[in-house]
DNA sequence: ACCATAATGAAGCTATCG
DNA sequence: CGATAGCTTCATTATGGT
């Protein structure tokens, strides 16, 4: 669960065989949970160039596992973490517990970050479990039942025989994102959308090799972009970012980006697409005429049917949600091969003159510009 | 309409044991 | 080496309140 290595451990892979049509540029980043229903790596990765999955635990970068796979045509060779490394334990990163930690809880780090988190009975019924031992010591059996919970719904000690889950703010920060990345926006929201988020840390560390490749900025193609784990992490790679297509179906989601957006100042171009179905081939062809092409395709596709704790429908990559990973592999290979072909804007232009049926005789720029401004989505 | 609450197991992996 | 036990998991949804 370490894939190519990660900071300071000794053992780091430098090289790969990449299959020739798979390699960048355009590069591309692919991620999902590791633990699926059987078979479903190998459908993702026959998918994406046979290429082998790099599965990486978030818990070499946080204080929290965050067991993923990735697939990605990225070099191996001089990553470097964000420094400094936040907190690995959860005394360093949530400081108020150490005061009402009981030392048979012998946790170091905390579980998975979930969409949802448990509920008052469970915080009553450890308190009264711990109350009715009247003895320092709660019992064995007791203590069982107790670390059991406190392992299952992430908790931590906030009083007197109290366990609590964890607020927002400090899930924004064990995940990587800046203060208030999410606020402004209802709990369970809140919760939603950084328990479905990448780890910035654990992205940042691979996507890191971009840096001295691209030092005046990238064209990113941000397909299921959730709360913009991606462009936080490249923000804070110090990547400029001078074109970024987010598509992203949850209107808070939406938000949170163009929020986060606003507030750090940007010099690039943010365009909003609300479907990832809404993709067409004629609007990457539009992009790329416009941005020069993408230099990034990033994306991690839903996990609804594949996550271990879905208990309704967890029925593997043609669920419902999952099932739109293949509409990562189609937009993903569709870039490269227009992104492969000569003279891509001319192409384009000459569709647009058939289909508008008028010269656009030395108004080329314009029109380019109506027709891709004509996708983005305005905030309501 | 929006939001919070609370109840809802099994799959697949790893560690351990004989 | 196989069996067994132990452990973890980007969730869904009916329900009721505001």
């Amino acid at each position: 669960m370490v894939g190519y290595g990660v900071p300071h451990e000794s053992f780091r892979v430098v090289a790969r065989e990449l299959p020739e049509i798979a390699m960048g540029p355009p590069f591309f980043f692919y991620e999902n949970v590791a633990q699926t229903p059987k078979g479903v790596w190998n459908k993702i990765k026959s998918a994406l160039y046979e290429i082998e999955p790099e599965f990486i635990d978030s818990k070499f970068f946080c204080a929290a596992q965050r067991k993923r796979g990735y697939i990605h045509n990225l070099p191996l060779e001089n990553r470097s973490p964000i420094l400094p490394l936040p907190p690995l334990t959860i005394f360093e990163a949530v400081l108020e517990t150490r005061e009402w930690w009981p030392v048979w809880d012998k946790r170091q780090q905390l579980n998975c970050i979930l969409t949802c988190q448990e509920s008052a009975p469970v915080t009553d019924r450890i308190r009264s479990a711990l109350e009715t031992s009247n003895s320092n010591e709660p019992s064995e059996e007791t203590k069982q039942y107790i670390m059991k919970q406190c392992k299952t719904w992430n908790m931590v000690w906030t009083g007197k025989n109290t366990v609590s889950p964890l607020e927002p703010d400090e899930i924004e920060f064990i995940m990587g994102y800046p203060c208030s990345h999410t606020r402004g926006h209802s709990r369970s929201e809140r919760l939603k959308g950084l328990g479905n988020s990448f780890q910035v840390h654990t992205i940042a560390y691979q996507l890191s090799v971009l840096k001295n490749l691209y030092p005046r900025g990238i064209n990113v193609l941000s397909l299921f972009s959730g709360i913009g784990g991606a462009e936080v992490a490249l923000h804070r790679i110090g990547i400029p970012m001078k074109n970024v297509v987010c598509v992203e179906i949850n209107p808070v989601c939406k938000k949170v980006i163009q929020g986060w957006w606003n507030n750090t100042d940007q010099k690039g171009n943010l365009v909003h697409v609300s479907d990832v179905r809404e993709v067409t081939e004629e609007k990457l062809v539009s992009w790329i005429s416009l941005f020069g092409g993408f230099d990034l395709v990033i994306g991690g596709s839903p996990c609804n049917n594949l996550a271990g704790g879905n208990r309704r429908t967890r029925d593997g990559l043609d669920g419902e949600h999952s099932s739109l990973f293949y509409e990562y592999v189609w937009i993903l290979k569709a870039v490269r091969r227009l992104m492969g072909r000569k003279k891509m804007h001319l192409m384009w232009l000459e569709k647009r003159e058939s289909e508008v049926g008028t010269r656009t005789n030395g108004k080329n720029e314009d029109l380019t510009l109506r027709v891709a401004v004509g996708y983005e989505q305005k905030l309501t």
